[in-house]
DNA sequence: GTTCTCGGCCG
DNA sequence: CGGCCGAGAAC
């Protein structure tokens, strides 16, 4: 059988595409598409691959059998934006396993541009190098009164942060401070300890911390944590519930 | 146990 | 009809 294992030229370096024959049964002749990743591992359908892949990479006009992108393929009618209202009010159970994509994530889509003088210089969009751009300083300021609405338009009551966080900066309320700590949190994989120097609460623009956030250094407890513990276990609970109802209000409904 | 292969469901 | 994935066959 054709079993080569060929470059694919529409995935990240590395990647193989093989195609094997079908030899024997009522299928017979017809073909099935692999793919292999860097390391080996087997993908054998396209929802799968995404999975692996999560949001990172589109796939919405690759096509699976032929291994290459198909300008085509693109925004059917169909093929909405994941998990938009439709998909969620009526439909099936949400089936979809890739991740989802942070809602918050919007915010940071358009870093600040560097301007470098150099005619053959392109404005690089890697969310790698995202972190890296220059930022304003307090730039956090921007994402005060940024509120968030459920379906009905309603807003939402915002998160209550434990007592003790204390912001720091221009803006002393705590209007920012919620969104500058999430921020920080989107922003970096590193430890999140807000401005350790105490000179920073002085001279904040010229001390300040650009890793960290507005917000005064603070300690977690484990009171905190024990909080934080509780509210998953009820999220999960009255998310579980929630299922529930969705799942009998379906079978009943199937079977009237 | 893992990998390969074809059947068959479902859209 | 073809994509996807279950599951038996093969190893």
């Amino acid at each position: 059988m054709e079993k080569k294992r060929t470059d694919c030229p529409a995935l990240p370096p590395g990647w193989k595409k093989e195609e094997v024959i079908r030899k024997s049964g009522l299928s017979a002749g017809k073909s099935d598409v692999y793919y292999y990743s860097p390391k080996g591992k087997k993908f054998r359908s396209k929802p799968q691959l995404s999975r692996y892949l999560g949001n990172t990479v589109d796939l919405g006009c690759f096509d699976f059998r032929t291994g290459k992108m198909m300008p085509s393929k693109m925004q059917k009618s169909k093929q909405r934006l994941r998990n938009d209202n439709l998909s969620l009010s009526k439909g099936k159970p949400d089936l979809n396993t890739a991740l989802p994509i942070r809602q918050t994530a919007s915010i940071f889509k358009q870093p600040v541009t560097k301007v470098v003088n150099h005619p053959n210089n392109k404005v690089k969009s890697d969310l790698q190098r995202a972190t890296e751009q220059p930022r304003q300083l307090f730039w956090e300021k921007r994402l005060k009164g940024l509120r968030s609405w459920d379906v009905s338009e309603e807003v939402l009551r915002t998160m209550d942060l434990p007592t003790g966080l204390q912001s720091i900066g221009p803006d002393s309320s705590d209007e920012t401070l919620l969104s500058a700590i999430a921020s920080a949190l989107h922003m970096s994989s590193a430890p999140i300890t807000g401005q350790t120097s105490s000179a920073a609460e002085k001279n904040p623009s010229i001390w300040l911390n650009t890793t960290q956030p507005l917000c005064r250094a603070f300690s977690v407890t484990d009171e905190h944590i024990r909080e934080q513990e509780l509210k998953v276990q009820q999220a999960r609970r009255s998310l579980e519930e929630a299922l529930m109802v969705d799942g009998l209000a379906r079978v009943a409904e199937s079977t009237v």
